[in-house]
DNA sequence: TGTACATCAGTGAACGCGCGTTCACTGATGTAC
DNA sequence: TGTACATCAGTGAACGCGCGTTCACTGATGTAC
């Protein structure tokens, strides 16, 4: 309308990515047609296809792109060489942060990830829950934490926090989630067996 | 085939409902369309609308009647008057005995929550999740679990079970569930703040 | 500045396909006498 | 036991609809001279 470059693309490819994710995240990936992203907009469905190859590109891309970019961020941090409480205190500040600013990503992704996390990579970069699994393995076998199955592990950790971050999306515990974030990280602590050093606790 | 009562019609209601729980734990319920399920129990598409209104209704009928069927299991377990830690053990061991039986079943209800949940019943007898938060709220007023917010406890106990038969499913963690059952119950009273009296430990 | 042409975001109508669903029908089984 | 009829699980073909997708087209904007 009264924009001054009407012609930029870059504009309306946001605009469909945008509404995509919402719908995405509001109704589900089939339950969303081509035509009610259009609609959304504000252009024909046809206008969609000059972006996307397809309904299922909308989809993988945005799913890729959002969930790599979480996954990296995470890796980052489980990298780290410093103590597994000072990481897990700063992972989950992290997606408390980030699901409090963007729930949309994270129901969009929580909804779809029985459809799309098969095409992510494997390695630890791309690949949260490897990262995850790859901080375990290593927090044990520098005696950080109890739990000698990692995979184990992985899953009571990323359940405390995953689980929680589900209620506040239905509604069913009260947001905003980074209220929450300094008793899941004792909780995720307690799970995996970390209950040793109390060192640089809060404030 | 060689059935001996060929006309009983509840032997192809229970394949029709066998089959269509399979192709949904397995592929999802819009993935899936009446002719697989048809295709899969060996009968015309047509048959299925003798036993079901609609394929809406195959999977609102499946979802309702396993879920209520566990809900009702648990909260049996949870009204008990007994104390928070053995009701907790009893509880994640029921589960994970149900899990390792018919893995496909909560295949199902987790796959397909999203879409049926709001039409479960609000009370206890027929709602888990409410059922488990009645159970936290009572420990907490007993002083037997150190969580005060019953929501916030009843996400973290779910999400330390469910994520790990999550990983299960997925084949990211080996199975069984049962033999993680007692590190889960550890992992779920901790997150809860009942670290207290070990009272009957196992063995 | 003015004119001719190229570019390209967006349109509107149509397409074919697979889906859920319907319906008249079949034929094996059960029942009455 | 035999015959006539009723029941009903299951069939096969067709339906209409909504979906994702295509395509020739439009018209505003950018560019060259």
């Amino acid at each position: 309308m009264s924009d001054i470059r009407v012609r930029d693309s870059t504009v309306t490819r946001a605009r469909i990515e945008r509404e995509a994710l919402r719908l995405f995240a509001e109704k589900g990936f089939d339950a969303t047609s081509i035509r009610d992203i259009a609609q959304g907009v504000g252009v024909a469905d046809a206008a969609l296809y000059r972006y996307f190859r397809s309904k299922e590109a909308i989809g993988r891309e945005l799913f890729l792109a959002h969930y790599c970019a979480l996954a990296s961020a995470i890796a980052g941090i489980a990298r780290q060489k410093r103590p597994f409480r000072a990481k897990a205190r700063a992972l989950i500040e992290l997606f408390c942060t980030l699901f409090d600013q963007q729930p949309d990503v994270f129901s969009f992704i929580l909804l779809n990830q029985h459809a799309h996390l098969r095409f992510v990579p494997r390695d630890e970069g791309g690949n949260a829950v490897e990262a995850l699994r790859r901080m375990m393995a290593d927090a044990h076998a520098a005696g950080e934490i109890g739990e000698r199955n990692a995979d184990l592990a992985t899953a009571k950790a990323l359940g405390v926090v995953l689980q929680p971050a589900t209620f506040v999306l239905y509604g069913r515990l009260q947001g905003p989630l980074r209220s929450y974030a300094a008793s899941l990280t004792e909780a995720a602590c307690e799970v995996v067996g970390s209950r040793q050093s109390a060192v640089g606790s809060r404030i």
